[in-house]
DNA sequence: GTGGTCTAGACCACA
DNA sequence: GTGGTCTAGACCACG
């Protein structure tokens, strides 16, 4: 089951972004062995080059690292992984901010739309 | 002071998206006269051609209307100016809770984060 | 006359080398354009991914901005650029030192034997 | 304390380096018995494959001999272990030579450079 | 088998 | 025409 892509962006950034959600959110930890080029390319269905590529930006910010032959490994600095969980909860909550106000919503009127939001106290759905 | 663009994702695209959330936040509003496609290229420092497609797609959403020899106009229909404004807000929250479910965090858990967000403006940050 | 490259590091790596020493030593001025990604792949004589590769370094090291149809500029921040030139010599002589020490040379042998090279007065080469 | 290692060229050639610059500056002089592949290869925290290719090498390059059942030694001839310390520091001013130049420094610029560079130990840093 | 590089060639959106 | 992306396929050094 290959990974579905959004056409307007680039598909090695998508890689890109949900890799790091997966580590973000210990799917893969500290440490721990990626899927080689290879695998990770089959799973995901693109060509080597696009998922090495993927693979090497997210080695530059510092969240992987290679060990020449052996493989690719979850960066050992806990630190980043916590930051990292940390940084993209923020990013996402600050968009949500940003965006909604250039609607004109006061903060408040935001955190009120979010409170309610699939607040289904009988729980079906 | 021309308006400032991400290198990522198409200019016009962003053009498109900035006048789509000036309209719903009624700083255009409804059978408003527009700046015409060279103002407003000259405002955002654009090329008329780039900004000419943003307007184009705008009008085809529906957004906006042209009469022939005096320009272009926000459309009349109040109501699809306000169903424009929700599904935007709506678009937004519902991104934020994919991206935060995807990092892990449970709906209240979300709930909660953005509760406490810029809560005390003069407290902590 | 395609540029020549030592096989031992990359081709792309080799590129970024020579074409940052190049902006550094003015070769390329501020805002002034480069060559296009095809161009400069002909001239050097390699394949226009692997120029793209070294560009897209470049730039984002700071040292290029690509402006989407129109081409690939050096950046316009002059102080960049002559903090660029610094550094690199910065780099070469800090190396030297770090060489040279390992070799059981002291500071003074180092600095001697750098007066006395080349140092030819008559000089016929 | 393993040795540190840069990921961007391989091992075994920076192992051949630090060891060759270690017998260049007589912290392994003549006749003198090398570390065995093991130790030396516990000792750096390299694979022993990657630590004989060093050595095999250096023996080729005539820096080191083996003796069948009693280890690898460095070699006996003075003059090669003088001429190896000259090349290299050969190597280095020369290389330092070509490179400010390429940046457009003149001989007098980059002999001045040296001169004062690190001249004060107790002064301007 | 691993990461990594490189080529060749095609395609696209953009301005 | 520009930068940019992607595929396909091959090759290499490494450990």
């Amino acid at each position: 089951m290959p990974w579905k892509f959004e056409n307007g962006s680039p598909i090695y950034k998508q890689l890109v972004h949900r890799i790091k959600t997966m580590i973000a959110a210990g799917t893969y930890s500290a440490d721990e062995k990626m899927p080689s080029v290879r695998e990770m390319a089959v799973i995901t269905g693109v060509n080597p080059n696009t998922m090495q590529r993927a693979f090497a930006e997210l080695e530059q910010e510092g969240l992987l690292y290679s060990r020449r032959t052996s493989g690719r490994f979850v960066t050992g600095e806990e630190k980043i992984l916590k930051d990292l969980r940390e940084r993209l909860a923020y990013e996402e909550i600050s968009r949500l901010f940003d965006e909604l106000e250039k609607l004109g919503m006061s903060d408040d009127e935001i955190r009120q739309s979010v409170a309610k939001w699939r607040e289904e106290p009988d729980g079906n759905d």
